[in-house]
DNA sequence: TAACTCTTGTGACATTTGTCACAACTTTTT
DNA sequence: AAAAAGTTGTGACAAATGTCACAAGAGTTA
């Protein structure tokens, strides 16, 4: 597997100037992160920027008291934004990353990014899309917050993350769960329980399949 | 009142390159809108991007349903992101934009992005910041969305709100609130009252007065 | 000043969500 | 197989928020 290679299968936009995948085979290092590896840690500087071949990783917000909300996953093709920008800035990240699927990345140097952001129009563009992505993902996160109840936000968040898994279940705990939407493992069951009663989800231990 | 001055005394990243100033006088536009004018409509293209010289600009999502919920404020010395992306991409924005304060600003072509973006990284960077704050303003409405009650978030709101008035009053009705927050009015008025008696806000018609 | 409109106050009640307590069930470890 | 650890189910109750109904106040217009 070489850089090239994975770029142009998973990083379309990036592969379209010949140039740029010269560059990123210069200064990219191809790299492995197993599960529960914690990639972004808040309050500590960006050395390196992924670029997601493979894996899942989870970036959330944690709470002083320890309590946390998830934010969004990034999954292949896509790149770390809030890593991006801490890089660029030479500022300490506010949220934290943690692998949440074995995941191989491309790494790139933060102090490349300048050099990118100079002289590739692509990459911009390419940054431009990722930020626009994560924006509205967490303005619609913002949206179902404000005018759902925690029913609906469950619903969405068990039909997204069985999307990003590509298959039709969801194997964490309810404690899990709970911990990621910001709610309690007691809520979490009784609304699964209910979700099963309306035909919608099958329960089994630490796995919820959406019918 | 020219270009290269308001750019000098309100955006201090981009005055750094003086040949964007040069650039800018060129494309830019100068103008002004009155409170209440539909800035960014949902649903249709974008023509202009604006830098905010003078004024405020209200970004919300709107529901099917009318319901609406703020998302951020845009000051002077700031840009329109959304609009930024949707240009560059040529989409439609899937916010809406108003008006809450007479506004100046400047207006860039939608044909010109790719010009900046190419060739003046001072632009990149600017947008990267600008990208970057209102993403953590939301990521930030996500957590008090999440952990925190309504009069948290009312008080938040009330905060914020008065900072950018610059005094320490808002003049808006508990129902205009309401709906800002996406709550009912009736809710509102309670959680004032409640800020009265605890001392933290006065309140009359149409005004409530931080203490 | 009277009528009208907009705004605010407030009680009563329903629904949603959070919390506590404890039982039962599954899987892993000993 | 017994014990332990982790996971799920559920009733009871508390707190927060939403909804309905209606009254009262403040400013505006006729």
């Amino acid at each position: 597997m070489n850089i090239t290679e994975v770029i142009k299968a998973n990083f379309p936009q990036l592969a379209l100037s010949s140039s740029f995948i010269e560059e990123l085979e210069k200064i990219g290092l191809l790299q492995n992160f197993d599960k529960d590896t914690i990639v972004l840690k808040e309050n500590s500087y960006i050395k390196v920027i992924p670029l997601l071949i493979n894996g899942l990783i989870k970036i959330y917000k944690e709470e002083e008291n320890g309590n946390e909300v998830l934010l969004y996953y990034i999954k292949p093709g896509e790149t770390c934004i809030v890593s991006v920008m801490a890089g660029e800035k030479d500022e300490k990240a506010t949220v934290k990353g943690v692998v949440e699927e074995n995941c191989t990345v491309i790494l790139i140097p933060k102090d490349k990014l300048y050099n990118l952001r100079k002289n590739f129009p692509v990459w911009n563009m390419f940054i431009y899309e990722q930020f626009n992505d994560k924006f509205y993902e967490v303005i619609d996160m913002v949206k179902v917050l404000t005018f759902s109840n925690k029913e609906k936000r469950l619903e969405d968040f068990l039909i997204k993350k069985s999307e990003l898994n590509k298959t039709k279940t969801v194997n964490k705990s309810h404690q899990e769960i709970a911990n990621e939407l910001g709610s309690s493992r007691e809520v979490i069951s009784r609304l699964l329980k209910k979700l099963e009663k309306d035909g919608k989800v099958a329960l089994s231990l630490r796995k919820i399949k959406i019918l």
